[in-house]
DNA sequence: GGTAAATTACGCACTTTTCCCCAATTGCTA
DNA sequence: TAGCAATTGGGGAAAAGTGCGTAATTTACC
């Protein structure tokens, strides 16, 4: 039997998958958690073959929890999903450790047998369409930027926030939108939410609405 | 038996919950769409007593789907899954017809509660707390603009699509930042965003990145 | 130790957004 | 009919964002 724990935010989709991995006999699913600590706490106990963690959670994202978890869980193989096929998050996946990244959209077929290989040691990783891989990554500045961008921050407070010249935080608005190829504000508001960037829990951090 | 399809343009998820219904015995799934259309020709042929539709879906959206059920076959209940508790949402689900409004985060219980319910002609609604509650309404125009908001146009461009002047433009911006206690596009661009009122569909018609 | 990437910063011109104020029209409804 | 919400349009000004340069310093890595 493989020992699986699910870590989603959401109810409703841990409670789905969960029948339909443990309707397969050869699975069995140890844990399931709504928030990266506590996953790494099934982990620790429950030392299950793989970990299925949703990469957008409120908290720890999901490539944190993958870190985390390879680092004191090393033989816990981890699969990554998603509902973003973006290269950037695909390549920090791979960085940190995951065996797989799978899109949500995929049919139970297709991630029963990536479990099934994944639990044998192999990996599988989504092979990004030009377009999208073309698209370059952001720095880790450029990423805490964006997403202060996001949450409504001016570049005025941005500059504060992180002590720097506005004129600074101007250069790096500018190359990420030239990176995403979008145009303005909305574009990287939508790029941080959609990346997963920003979390529904940022968002209640700052007091923000959804 | 009750008969239900599920419509949610997430392969997994839709698995998940089919399995999760089917395991009780008194509840058959007949069929499932990812799409709203598909979910309007299953409507049709095979009559089901329930629906559970996802709101936030591309194409027509879940909400223009509740209507379009009931308008073609009355006689199927719908319950609305969603990730957001918005009171616009809850508002519109009752008026084109829904019998329930779920947040996703429901346990499969209280899931499965409410299902048995709607098929009995009882409703479920959430109850709003006082901070989202209070929140005004946008208007349909105030939708429409902060839509374009959110793919990107300028208020320039908004006001030609509409056949507005920019003043105009500017006037609904104004009032609708006012309404959703936001401060500048970035705010706007996450209530569309997380309301659902932009789908990654609209993106990709507009061949804007996520 | 050399090279590339990342981070920092500035100038300048221009556009757009943001925030006040105002008012006319339509349509619903109490 | 009086009042209210929705939609439309406007003036003016301050603030912010956008788009184009350039360039020095630090950091990471081969």
């Amino acid at each position: 039997m493989a020992k699986v724990i699910l870590v989603d935010d959401h109810t409703l989709f841990r409670e789905g998958l969960r029948r339909l991995l443990e309707s397969e006999g050869d699975i069995e699913v140890v844990g399931e958690a709504e928030e990266g600590l506590k996953a790494l706490g099934l982990a620790k106990v429950y030392n299950p073959d793989v970990a299925m963690v949703d990469i957008a959670m409120p908290g720890l994202n999901g490539l944190e929890v993958t870190k985390l978890i390879k680092e004191s869980s090393p033989k816990t193989k981890v699969i990554i999903l998603s509902v973003y096929d973006r290269l950037d998050y695909v390549r920090d996946a791979k960085k940190f450790g995951a065996s797989a990244y799978l899109d949500k959209d995929v049919s139970s077929e297709v991630l029963l047998e990536v479990l099934r290989k994944v639990v044998k040691g192999e990996t599988y990783f989504p092979q990004l369409k030009e377009s999208k891989g073309k698209r370059k990554g952001l720095t880790p500045r450029e990423k805490e930027v964006v997403k202060l961008i996001a949450l409504g921050k001016t570049s005025r407070e941005i500059a504060q926030i992180l002590g720097l010249s506005v004129k600074t935080v101007n250069t790096h608005r500018n190359n990420i939108m030239r990176k995403l190829e979008v145009r303005n504000t909305a574009g990287l508001v939508r790029y941080a939410l959609f990346s997963g960037l920003v979390t529904p829990f940022d968002l209640e951090e700052e007091g923000l609405n959804r």
